[in-house]
DNA sequence: CAGTGAGCGAGCTTCCGCTTGACTT
């Protein structure tokens, strides 16, 4: 457009992507621009809200916002129309008022429209019906915003004082902390019981086929000699068919995708984090293959349901087509727009990288499923009579008549069952049959606790509740790992026995078997910290902490929306109290570290202790007013809440000088990468089978020399005009090494053969990111506070890019 | 994928919810 154009009608929206879409609809006399969200926020600092003045909210416009507001205020001014159309919610309502604020339109005239869908006729049809600000919505978003800002800055600085720095805390990360604390803590004080479970195994015979039928007593038997006394029973019994039931069944499917759910289903599905899923869907919705993906809506427009109903009567034909207009369940959803669905559902897959065809085919697979029928299953629920006894042995098998949906697709599941066995076709029996018994098992089976949550599982909970919105799950999940509250991580399994009894030819045997239990993979677990912060907020700010907070202050919220609440004076009603609390806790309350006390050394009779310091958790020997008190730091994967005295001492045993090696002294430790051996300043890794604790000097000298040897090898080829460009062996194969820096050599190079050209050819079309090169002493020593997973995981570059 | 193995001290940190940006001629 020329400058000093004259514009007739400028419509604003949140989104540039949804700005380009509607622009296409609504024709030459339309310019579609868009704000990028909001474009006004309170500044950073403590006078951002003036309390003693009716909380009054000082608004600005952030730097980075300043450009699009400048550009739209020219445009406005230029125009004859304008009109507001950013989303039906709190926030988008918030997003107008501040637009008309800010390009000096009047809140009074100027129009506001609303659609809850890209489509040519809602956006006609919102057109043709405009609206104003409404004021009593928006400031039921100022609420809010003043809410989360007093709570929030409030807080946080007393972690700062009674904790440490860096903390935070929040109406929804310390509420999201708390979810992670509490799980663990079940976990740990739970104790597992155990029952036995009978499975009989019949052989069948299907037409000269051999078959198994797998028959199983409903109720578990509580213990070990009852399951004994039960199978004894069972000695020299006949099996009988008594009943054989069929049902008929059916699956449903799911509703289509909301962000929460594309999330969880990501994760079981693809192992995608949640903010993985957010940017590969953001990249999908940009290039016009999918709507937009921070919704909490399940409902499909009409538009969509047509086309979901044309491609599977097509693709399936039209038995497998059932329309249905899904609910939706959670209380807090706004619904400003539709569910997460193909743009064109003809589009069964798309160009892109791998993740966002996976990802694409998820949300393809799950909207046109939504939209067909049911699957219709035949039970069959087969009762045998055991002649000894009165107990029933029950088998099920389950049949599919008809596909429906599941031709498409099945939602996964959270549950992890592995003693549930898929039930399957049943061979033909027929009542009165009597079985042959192969053999009959009791296995001790253990109750579990709650399971951990992933990034996903966490997300659907703080959904439940109502805390968080969809554009802030994936932010406020990597918020608390950022502030080392929780960690993700993988944790190995341990060992367990169960008993394994066996009835076999009227033989009786009882066995004691292994399993791996509690293995966990990108589960999240509570770091001290979190536990520390966690309990400390509860102690002292339970209203904060409390589950309902949010749900109770979203009712508010929406009395101040229907004009029915003044929002100052419900702002006050909180504030008042909070802040006499926050005033007190400041002056009163203790500092905390979570010290445990964990008993008395043996050696010295000091009391050991755990607690959190300066640079994390660590152990202590001796009291506060012991001069020679020691202290060790506590090891990855180690709680303050769960760790033992014994494991505690073992701390203390490390690091362990083995003896002299060629005149220097060889020390066993254990650093951030696992236990090693220190000699002449040189570290060599302990292999995994050596444990630090009772490797001897001898194993440590063959462990040197193994290390001297690989490195002798490693150097395959230098050149005399780049002393800094190495050819190296490495624990894969050969590679290129220049500064410092690592390339991998193309598939099937004989690397001694390569020119000084060729390897600085191979670097520079070397496109892979590469790490940031090695901390400098000084950097490594600012990174040294951060938290200990953190500080591993994330090197320094977290701020550099922050700041751009 | 490749290597790695911290620790002296001032001033700063922080919320939740919308949305994607990107030095020049």
């Amino acid at each position: 457009m020329a400058k000093g154009d004259l514009i007739k009608n400028l419509v604003i929206v949140e989104s540039p992507a949804k700005a380009k879409t509607i622009e296409k609809f609504l024709g030459s006399d339309f310019t579609v621009k868009s704000s990028y969200g909001h474009i006004r926020d309170l500044p950073k600092g403590d006078s951002a809200i003036d309390i003693k003045h009716g909380y009054q909210p000082i608004y600005i416009v952030p730097d980075d916002k300043k450009a699009v507001v400048a550009e739209l205020k020219k445009m406005a001014k230029q125009a004859e129309h304008v009109w507001l159309a950013s989303d039906e919610d709190r926030e988008g309502e918030a997003i107008s008022w501040h637009l008309a604020e800010e390009l000096n339109l009047d809140i009074l005239t100027t129009k506001r429209i609303v659609f809850h869908e890209i489509t040519k006729e809602a956006i006609k049809k919102a057109i043709a019906n405009p609206r104003i600000i409404n004021k009593d919505l928006v400031d039921a978003q100022q609420a809010r915003r003043v809410l989360d800002r007093l709570v929030g800055f409030e807080l946080s600085p007393i972690l700062w004082k009674k904790v440490k720095g860096n903390l935070s805390a929040g109406r929804v990360q310390s509420v999201a902390v708390r979810l992670i604390v509490e799980r663990e803590r079940e976990i740990n004080d739970f104790n597992a019981v155990s029952s036995y479970k009978i499975s009989a195994l019949f052989d069948i015979d299907d037409n000269g086929k051999k078959k198994i039928l797998k028959a199983e007593l409903v109720k578990n038997i509580d213990t070990e000699k009852n399951a004994e006394d039960f199978l004894k029973r069972c000695v020299n019994a006949t099996y009988t068919i008594e009943n054989i039931e069929n049902k008929p069944a059916k699956k449903s499917p799911s509703a289509p995708f909301t962000t929460s759910t594309l999330q969880q289903e990501a994760s079981r599905k693809l192992g995608y984090g949640v903010s993985q899923t957010m940017i590969i869907a953001q990249k999908l919705y940009e290039a016009g293959h999918i709507t937009y993906m921070r919704t909490d809506s399940v409902n499909l427009s009409e538009t969509a349901l047509l086309a979901a109903k044309v491609e599977i009567e097509k693709s399936y034909g039209p038995s497998f087509y059932q329309l249905r207009k899904f609910a939706n369940k959670s209380a807090s959803a706004q619904e400003a727009h539709e569910a997460i669905r193909p743009t064109y559902f003809e589009n069964t897959s798309i160009n892109g990288d791998n993740g966002e065809k996976r990802l694409y085919d998820l949300i393809w697979k799950r909207t046109v499923a939504s939209q067909m029928a049911d699957a219709q299953l035949e039970k069959t629920i087969v009762t045998l009579g055991i002649s000894t006894t009165t107990e029933k042995l029950v088998a099920t098998g389950e049949v599919l008549k008809f596909e429906g949906f599941l031709k498409v697709y099945l939602e996964g599941s959270d549950e992890e069952n592995p003693d549930e066995d898929q039930a399957g076709m049943l061979p033909p029996l027929s009542v009165g049959e009597i079985l042959s018994l192969n053999e009959m098992d009791a296995m001790q089976r253990f109750s579990r606790p709650g399971a951990r949550y992933t990034e996903a599982s966490l997300v659907k909970k703080l959904e439940e509740l109502g805390i968080g919105r969809p554009s802030t799950y994936a932010p406020t999940i990597s918020t608390v790992q950022r502030r080392g509250y929780v960690v993700k991580e993988d944790r190995e399994g341990r060992v367990r026995k169960f008993q394994f009894l066996k009835l076999k030819d009227n033989q009786i045997t009882i066995e004691t078997k292994t399993e791996n239990t509690g293995a966990e993979k990108s589960k999240l677990f509570p770091s001290d910290i979190g536990n520390v912060v966690t309990d400390f907020l509860y102690k002292h700010f339970d209203q904060i902490m409390d589950y309902n907070f949010t749900a109770l202050v979203e009712k508010e919220f929406d009395e101040i929306a229907e004009g029915n609440l003044e929002w100052r004076k419900m702002i006050d009603e909180f504030y008042v109290p909070f802040h006499k609390t926050v005033e007190n806790t400041s002056e009163t309350a203790d500092r905390v570290t979570g010290e445990r006390i964990l008993g008395k050394d043996p050696v010295s009779g000091k009391t050991v202790a755990v607690r959190v310091g300066r640079y994390g958790p660590l152990a202590q020997i001796g009291d506060e007013e012991d001069e020679k008190k020691q202290f060790a730091s506590l090891r990855t994967g180690q709680s303050i809440e769960t760790i033992t005295l014994e494991l505690a001492l073992e701390l203390f045993k490390l690091p362990r000088v083995l003896g002299i090696y060629e005149e220097k002294e060889m020390k066993v430790s254990i650093g951030r990468f696992g236990p090693y051996i220190v000699h002449n300043s040189k570290f060599y890794s302990l292999p995994k089978t050596d444990d630090p604790y009772t490797v001897d000097a001898d194993r440590a000298i063959e462990i040197i020399l193994v290390k001297r040897e690989a490195d002798a090898n490693k150097l395959i080829k230098t050149f005399e005009e780049r002393p800094d460009v190495q050819l190296l062996n490495g624990r894969w194969g050969a590679y290129l090494n220049i500064d410092g820096v690592n390339y991998k050599l193309p598939k099937g190079t004989e690397a001694a053969a390569l020119s000084l050209d060729e390897c600085l050819t191979i670097a520079a079309n070397d496109t892979t990111p590469k790490k940031p090169s090695r901390f400098t002493k000084k950097a490594a020593k600012k990174a040294a506070p951060a938290p200990r997973k953190a500080a591993a995981r994330k090197p320094a570059a977290k701020k550099a890019t922050k700041k751009k």
